[in-house]
DNA sequence: CCCCTTGATTGCATCGTTGTAATATCGTGA
DNA sequence: TCACGATATTACAACGATGCAATCAAGGGG
């Protein structure tokens, strides 16, 4: 098998516990035995066993991300940024899926596997507030992006209501006044879902249009199918509007393809506008315009979080809410006035 | 902090060991202590120490799974699939970034970070045939979909050149004459950029079609914006051309994009076809025709063998390689003649 | 010349588990 | 009542590493 601080000990001719001090830097040892153990480590391949000092210094080096799905382009691009920002803090990521779902989500907050991890970063999505005392868990934990919850937790998080009512604003500011919603969720109490569409109305009502609910179409889950179903439903109800904000750039994708299968001209017949800004929103025909939120420093601002947790000895600071500047992206499925 | 065998045994009034035998479900168990155990268990909230727990049984329960970048869709999608199929066997996944960097892959196999796990599932992208005695490590590895080495390791791949020639030749099939190539990589001479050139070539050769380097446009890494500057590049020689393979679907969205802004039709003047069949590819306008190389099938074949290896004690069984079956998935990039 | 400080090396206990082997308890039959 | 085999429980030693305290050799000052 692997070998140990024992064998390599042994090849050298020295205690282990000598080259367990050169493994770490110790500062008393003699150059002579330095370089004879560090031939034998070469010689034998010598790694440390990170389990085995996992268990000894009560930090494994790896921190847990559990999203709903990979398969949502949101949630991939942002792993990527996590595990990236965790990999320059000299940690790996282990990354569950949830699928946004609640009893998923809590019985990974219970679950001995996070005993593997120095801490937990969790996108809830299906969790509410009758659960908030999931939360009240024995290591770091960060809530990320979407849901709020009246519990003290760390929490990152992006401008959901002022960042739908600046796209709500921009639409209307483009000409539109019948503008369409894609995305809305009422089961989720608290959740993004509901946090846009507070800013989309706030917007209509800042510039005077009245609330029509027929214009606001549902979709429990995210992904570009349901973001097709909900534009179709829409069309099939006959009611007229001249733009359509998807709570996410998958939705609107797939309600733009919809829009487009039954021969409405984007952005000319309706203005479409997502949110996300993935990297196939620039691609797509007509390129779609949609606001940033500032997902890489969603992700890096979620990793330092939990690293203050880890370092400043638990629950010493009082929890922290932070949130990541949005940014309008300006393409072509809203034509500008 | 967290609760342990012993604190559980005090409440309960027995030894360490009676609770540890309750934990694992020892047979010889009176009733009774197993109820008072329990319930001491209940009360403190323990859970096992995972990492305890894996430095004495030598199994860590977790698995690595190495890709270029999530931001990449079809490795997010991929990555999904094998957590998903991961989880099922009880197992979680480290997710690791490589960016397709040879250094980082190399870095990665000689990592003592992947002494906290209990396998390898790697998709290397920057390793070439001399990097193949790296693949000589002590523990489990599966390699992943696209390159072949010369070395005994377990592989699972896809039938890159079978695929990329029924591709080809579906697009000749479809009245096609100059097909022009977007995602060559000569750097990677076993990668499935040279393997999907090796199919495409073999069609056109196949139906008497000469080969045009001109129409072959390099692409090293797989973004959406590379195939978009590949388009470029390809519109600004000159060359005539009546399709685009995309060696991804990625790539295909990117030129694709291109191709319209510069007001070609597709698929009347040029048809577009793709390789991944990612969910976006459903969505796009006009939908991209694309090949399902199997991503599910090669994610679950992947755990199935590291799973294999683990349980099979190592190096008994001899490599194996195994193939998922591809799709040609029909939609409306290629006009059929 | 000896004591004391400093530098280099080592032994031991420990982290929380589990496997093995030893011991303690029990019910049963003679 | 005692011996016996079964069932229950426990003690001890690992797994591989690190922190602490102890040991040992060498060098400097009185």
């Amino acid at each position: 098998m692997a070998a140990t601080l024992h064998d390599v000990a042994s090849l050298a001719g020295v205690s282990f516990k000598t080259v367990s001090n050169v493994v770490n830097g110790h500062p008393h040892v003699r150059p002579s035995t330095r370089e004879k153990v560090e031939r034998a480590i070469a010689e034998l391949g010598y790694t440390p066993n990170l389990t085995a000092r996992s268990l000894r210094s009560g930090r494994t080096g790896a921190i847990a991300l559990a999203v709903p799905e990979l398969n949502l382009s949101y949630f991939a691009e942002l792993a990527g940024f996590v595990i990236a920002a965790a990999e320059q803090a000299g940690l790996v990521t282990l990354v569950e899926q949830t699928g946004g779902d609640r009893a998923r989500e809590l019985a990974l907050l219970r679950s001995p596997r996070l005993r593997m991890t120095d801490g937990l970063i969790l996108a809830p999505l299906g969790m509410g507030q009758e659960d908030a005392a999931a939360l009240d868990v024995a290591f770091p934990l960060v809530l990320l992006g979407e849901r709020t919850f009246d519990w003290p937790t760390d929490h990152v998080t992006m401008r959901n209501v002022d960042a739908a009512r600046a796209g709500t604003e921009y639409l209307v500011d483009a000409g539109r006044r019948r503008i369409a919603v894609v995305g809305e969720n009422e089961d989720e109490v608290m959740g993004s879902a509901r946090l846009r569409l507070r800013g989309y109305r706030e917007a209509l009502a800042g510039r005077g249009i009245a609330y029509d609910e027929r214009l606001v179409a549902r979709a429990t889950l995210w992904h570009r199918a349901d973001g097709a179903r909900a534009m179709r439903e829409l069309l099939e109800r006959g009611v007229a509007f001249d733009a359509v904000f998807g709570f996410n750039d998958t939705l609107a994708l797939g309600a733009m393809r919809v829009l487009q299968e039954a021969g409405v001209r984007v952005p000319e017949d309706v203005a479409v506008l997502g949110f996300d800004d993935l990297d196939e929103a620039a691609y797509s025909l007509p390129s779609l315009t949609t606001i940033d939120p500032g997902r890489e420093r969603i992700a890096r601002m979620a990793v330092e979080t939990l690293l203050e947790r880890l370092d400043g000895g638990g629950a010493a600071a009082p929890p922290r809410t932070r949130l990541a500047d949005f940014a309008l992206i300006e393409r072509e499925s809203v034509a500008k006035s």
